[in-house]
DNA sequence: CATACAAATGTTAGCGCTGTCATTTGTCAA
DNA sequence: TTGACAAATGACAGCGCTAACATTTGTATG
């Protein structure tokens, strides 16, 4: 049996087998050196490196009722955002014995409950889940979970427990203001895929624009598409198509904007002369396109590595005196915008 | 103790009591309803349902020496060529029991070392990595693990179990024969990042263009650095400052083709008069760049999907009929090389 | 040198589940 | 009805590790 089972498999005991301890001795050398005489704790070393022991995390998770995994609940894989966070993420926990599980929501709240039932099942030292618009059962879990949890990318009235991001409404609302200054009046909205972040996007742009008297619900083009860049160049000529009179176009992300370049380029529609362009993310392209692109800078790597620190800093049991993080954004004036000035908010 | 360790856990134990039947009965009206009386079965369901009974994975790994996790090692998560093999995995997986962790190697052999040990003692369903060019020690890690190995995006001589691929060199080869069938004669590669794939790029390349007569080493620039739009600007600046004689730029990936793009366009350098502009795997914004960007597109979810269900069919205990399997790639022949012409290899 | 106390090491009993084998129950032919 | 056999269910042990407690060893003190 166990020959079979364990082909090889070199296990604590066997390590304290030859190192002439008992198993519990060998855990403790490894896992709190401190604990076990200089002496011993050499020794025990050379056997593991001699056997070439390697903990079995399964073991002790069961035993000890915790892994050293980080849930991470993300709605997109493919979205570059989302990838920089998760860059982010895992620069937090190189080095530390941590590692991550990822789960994708793909935007739908139902998955979220569910990937967050497997993700508790598992005992996880921490979560970092995405938004603050979680449905009132999943809150529920992450209440009662019994480990911290982060809540990144915005930030909101009532965090779960912890919470790292940036307000989207005060960074569009800032975005837009920026294009109004600039002499800029009759400004469209270009939205997809409109997820709770791009909603409060929407939501800052209509603030400036109504304040300033500009708002023409005509200008708002939004879909529930993906953003892309080709949708980006698509939603121009629809636009277009429907009305001349625009003088700037506020995209909810950077692939959209980067389309409505294009678009500009080939239609002969003279940027930032004919038309303003702001975007939003500050995609690293946007600085070198032609011409550059003003947008909003976003830390989204910093992000992922602050949400892993406020878990790791709870797991060893300090607390986190800043339990609430808002990590502000940029704005990146730039050609598309006539943008000479660079602002910042936030954090 | 038990109150609270694991406070309000359901397990097994606790179902069957409810139940009236033993645990493993439980479990296997879990795991294989047919062995089960349909009576029981039901009963059984609702008595999980009612107690909401979750599995836990962790106690099922340790007993049963397997878990249902994928381990997926790749070098890059930021690289948008690896979000979309990620894409192509999750949808592998969705709807199966089954999860994915993955591990970062950052483009180091030794990490790769260290992770597959990692992974390989966390008893992996299967194991997909990335490239073939694993160092004799994680050859041999992967030889002896007991569990599926899948090695995606190339195609090699020496599979280590099954492989999902393409090759980087005959792709590079037909992309600079298109550059020089359509007149261009003076073609630069530029490469970031030199890993084995860009490097096989770069092979095909240099067959073409010396089989052509057309090699020159002043046409080749190639950095470590990590490949971004901002770089393509620089390579041809670059380039541009050496040499004024180069009619075709082939760049190893998208991100500097964009940068070759946008600076051609910041000096008025006519795309495809003046210089023709290739890049590589087809970036959906590729088709809508001004001028359309010729590139060669590859087949980068496909492969994650494939690989998982690869992974899964030898899980399931069925063979797999092709376990070594060319995806291919397509020439998208656009404006950027007076290209009309598409074509397709591999597979 | 006995005592007290801390440091170092060991013993025991599971964690929640599944593999293996044993037992019970049901079914059918003779 | 009985026996033979398959189907359904259960008992038991153990996966590799660690928490909690128990014991031994070392060390300083009077």
């Amino acid at each position: 049996m166990k020959s079979d089972r364990s082909a090889g498999k070199v296990t604590l005991a066997d390590v304290g087998r030859v190192a002439n301890v008992s198993a519990i001795t060998v855990s403790r050398a490894l896992r709190k050196p401190e604990m076990v005489s200089p002496k011993l704790r050499q020794r025990i070393e050379e056997v593991v490196a001699e056997l070439g022991y390697v903990p079995d995390p399964v073991a002790r998770a069961l035993a000890s009722d915790r892994t050293d995994v980080i849930g991470v609940l993300i709605p997109s894989v493919t979205n570059s955002v989302f990838a920089d966070v998760l860059r982010g993420i895992y620069s937090g926990v190189e080095g530390s014995p941590f590692s991550v599980q990822f789960g994708n929501t793909r935007y739908s709240v139902l998955e979220e409950e569910r990937l967050l039932r497997v993700f508790l099942s598992q005992r996880p030292a921490g979560l970092i889940v995405s938004g603050i618009d979680q449905s009132e059962t999943s809150r529920t879990l992450l209440t009662q979970a019994r480990c911290p949890v982060v809540q990144i990318m915005e930030m909101g009235p009532a965090p779960v427990d912890m919470m790292v991001g940036f307000s989207h409404c005060d960074a569009a609302y800032d975005a837009t203001r920026h294009l109004i200054a600039n002499g800029y009046r009759r400004i469209a909205f270009f939205g997809a895929r409109m997820d709770p972040r791009t909603q409060r996007r929407l939501e800052g742009y209509l603030r400036a624009v109504k304040e300033a008297g500009l708002f023409d619900e005509g200008l708002l083009i939004t879909t529930p598409r993906a953003s892309t860049v080709e949708l980006g160049c698509q939603l121009l000529s629809d636009l277009l198509a429907r009305t001349q009179a625009v003088d700037a176009i506020f995209c909810n992300n950077d692939d959209l904007a980067l389309g409505v370049l294009f678009e500009c380029q080939r239609r002969r529609i003279a940027v930032p002369d004919d038309i303003g362009l702001c975007g939003f993310n500050d995609l690293e392209m946007m600085a070198v396109a032609n011409p550059p692109v003003t947008s909003v800078r976003t830390f989204r790597q910093e992000m992922g590595r602050r949400a892993v620190e406020m878990v790791l800093a709870r797991v060893a049991g300090k607390d986190v005196p800043q339990p609430v993080v808002d990590l502000g954004y940029e704005l990146m004036a730039r050609q598309s915008t006539r943008g000479q000035e660079r602002m910042r908010r936030g954090a």
